[in-house]
DNA sequence: GTTGACCTTAGAGTTTACTCTAAGCTTATA
DNA sequence: TATAAGCTTAGAGTAAACTCTAAGGTCAAC
């Protein structure tokens, strides 16, 4: 049975995210101490580690939450249930990464215009882009 | 002399949006009618299109006033102080495009593994692999 | 002359995921 | 037996960028 710390280095959370998972019911304490500790066993602490690695491959609270779910009660959900959390995050995740290639380009774009160089910005072409509304480099890929 | 409503409509931001920028300093209106609604001349346009330049590209409101400095006083700063934001910005982006692709990688080895069918999850390698805290899918790039 | 669209302000609420604080027990160590 | 480290709770604070509300004044149109 560990204690809150220890599930803290065990998992790499801190016991504050884990009293702060425990609020979202992530992450649960099968029992207390007689004084009132947090309690954690071993099906505690393997859910914790799902926790964990759900969070660091980008899942979101909610998504956990609904993956934990499924875990507890496999045989009542289906594949489809997991696959369709999984397809919405690489979604998302997809999204994200297009948007951000676009401002990517647009910076890189940017930068190769200017020197970078010490005389003073009057003509600076960074400058003349972002001021003009109608500018190629700015509207994304042309 | 446009008003709020026109400048929104014309920027694409909205008046609330405007208000909140102008609390930020990135957005100011040179004049108020005789009934205090704010009224932007050319030159106000010009800067808020800037602005929404910007912040399309990618600046943070932070990034949009360190920009807007050096706009109002362009003799006094250099084309080094414009990159500096840039680069400062393109290596953020970069940066959280290599954690999301790498977040994007584990979701399709996850959604590879698994037929995504209406069988039950008691056996589905998606829940395994975020069960096995030691996954080689999930420790990303191996 | 009233409806409806638009404007004003200060300030609260939203989202996500923590992060920290205060006040007070408990436990291990020297 | 004192420290120090660790645990408890409720609740506030942080970050970024909005987004909305309330309560009220203004203006054009029918
Ligand atoms: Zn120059
Ligand atoms: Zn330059
Ligand atoms: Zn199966
Ligand atoms: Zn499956």
């Amino acid at each position: 049975m560990l204690k809150i710390g220890e599930l803290a280095s065990k998992t790499g959370l801190t016991a504050h995210t884990i009293r702060y998972y425990e609020k979202n019911g992530l992450i649960n304490a099968s029992q207390r101490s007689e004084v009132g500790y947090r309690c954690y066993n071993e099906s505690d602490v393997r859910q914790a580690e799902f926790v964990r690695t759900a969070r660091r491959i980008g899942f979101s609270i909610a998504d956990v939450a609904a993956l934990l779910s499924i875990r507890v009660d496999k045989t009542n959900h289906t594949c489809q249930d997991v696959t369709e959390i999984t397809q919405r995050k690489l979604k998302d995740v997809s999204e994200k990464i297009t948007e951000l290639r676009s401002m990517q380009k647009t910076l890189q774009i940017l930068l190769n215009s200017c020197s970078g160089g010490p005389e003073n910005a009057y003509h600076c072409s960074i400058m003349e882009a972002l001021d003009a509304s109608n500018s190629q480099a700015v509207r994304g890929r042309a």
